[in-house]
DNA sequence: AGTGACCTATAAGGTAGATTAAGAAAGAAG
DNA sequence: CTTCTTTCTTAATCTACCTTATAGGTCACT
């Protein structure tokens, strides 16, 4: 079981004791993810949080037009998922899937509150990480509702540089909200200059 | 002092006891904000998490044409604050703006953390709401990369119909990430069908 | 009653980005 | 190696949305 890296995670936050750790090993499960596997699709409660280990994978929306939109990704050390249906326990309307092979980390909704009545810290814990993706996002809509896609497009390279080789610009697009076509004439024009 | 609106929200979502109302009574300052007054301005680091009690504000980004794209807005139970900045203890980037006369409840960043230690119940409830604004606000940047304008428009009024009345098409433009010219066109061709 | 500030509407012309289509290159699979 | 799938590119046409300009309406202030 690959749980080192979720305990180093949590510990760089707030330090874990013996006891908490092995709640953690024992409430988390571990799995192994074939690429273009899901791990949620539409329709589905999402039940569980997910942890990366090792490898790629994205969340999205597919439109009436049936055109996936990519919400988030997620790499080492990231967590993925649809906090809404999560909580809400309703049906969700995105997919989550994986984009290489993949080591992950799930806990189930209800461990999740045991965790958090057993070791109240993790309310401590949870609260600071769910504040910085907050943060995270708003600077995104504040991109998304006032910058160009070039703009978008040169912050996300800067923001996220090892994504750079490892995902294809077809997926990149599909995030920033644009087609690939016109983020490969976006890359066109940079090159010249 | 006008705490109860802030004592109710809290008790909705995880009752207090005597002692923690008296310890919020102690921490939040009121203050009457007048319409177009600030209380935070670009380059200024986000002191405050502040509680709408009465009246509306908006959060906003100036970009470097001097255009204003409004990021939230707040009325009554509402939080608003730019919660990077109030974190990091960076200069923020945004203005918060009185769109009416308003009476808001703030809290310091020392208080709040006092607030943690003292009372870790209040990790919870900030958490949870944190996770409630993290869920709304990544629907929204799925719309905004999958939905056109006028998509959005309804889908605005339909979220938060009591904005209808009471602030201005200018205003919801900027939220929406549109020119006031363009979403006027919208509200002709809505009205035509 | 008059002035100014702000909001809404309308229209012409312009641009960012979408759509469609097609071809070349590179992986992945058999 | 061959076949199939996916990726990236280019180019023409189209559309959603922006820009600039003008004008009428409403409300607050004097």
């Amino acid at each position: 079981m690959n749980i080192k890296p979720l305990i180093d995670y949590f510990n760089t936050l707030l330090p874990l004791n013996e006891e908490e750790e092995q709640f953690i090993e024992k409430i988390f499960k571990e799995r192994q993810i074939k690429r273009r596997q899901f791990i949620l699709q539409e329709g589905d409660v999402a039940k569980y949080n997910t942890f990366v280990v090792e490898g790629c994978l994205k969340m999205y929306y597919v439109d009436d037009k049936g055109k996936e939109h990519n919400l988030q990704f997620a790499i080492e050390n990231w967590w993925i998922g649809d906090l809404g249906s999560f909580h809400s326990e309703k049906p969700s309307k995105l997919y989550i899937e994986a984009m290489e092979r993949s080591i992950i980390l799930q806990i189930r909704k209800e461990d999740q509150l045991q965790l958090f009545i057993k070791y109240p810290k993790f309310n401590r814990i949870f609260r600071v990480f769910t504040e910085n993706a907050l943060i995270n996002i708003q600077e995104r809509i504040l991109q998304n509702i006032s910058s160009t896609a070039e703009e978008r497009y040169l912050d996300f390279l800067d923001r996220y540089p090892y994504f750079f080789q490892r995902i294809s610009n077809v997926q990149i697009a599909s995030y920033l909200g644009i087609t690939p076509e016109f983020l490969s004439t976006i890359r066109k024009n940079l090159s010249k200059s």
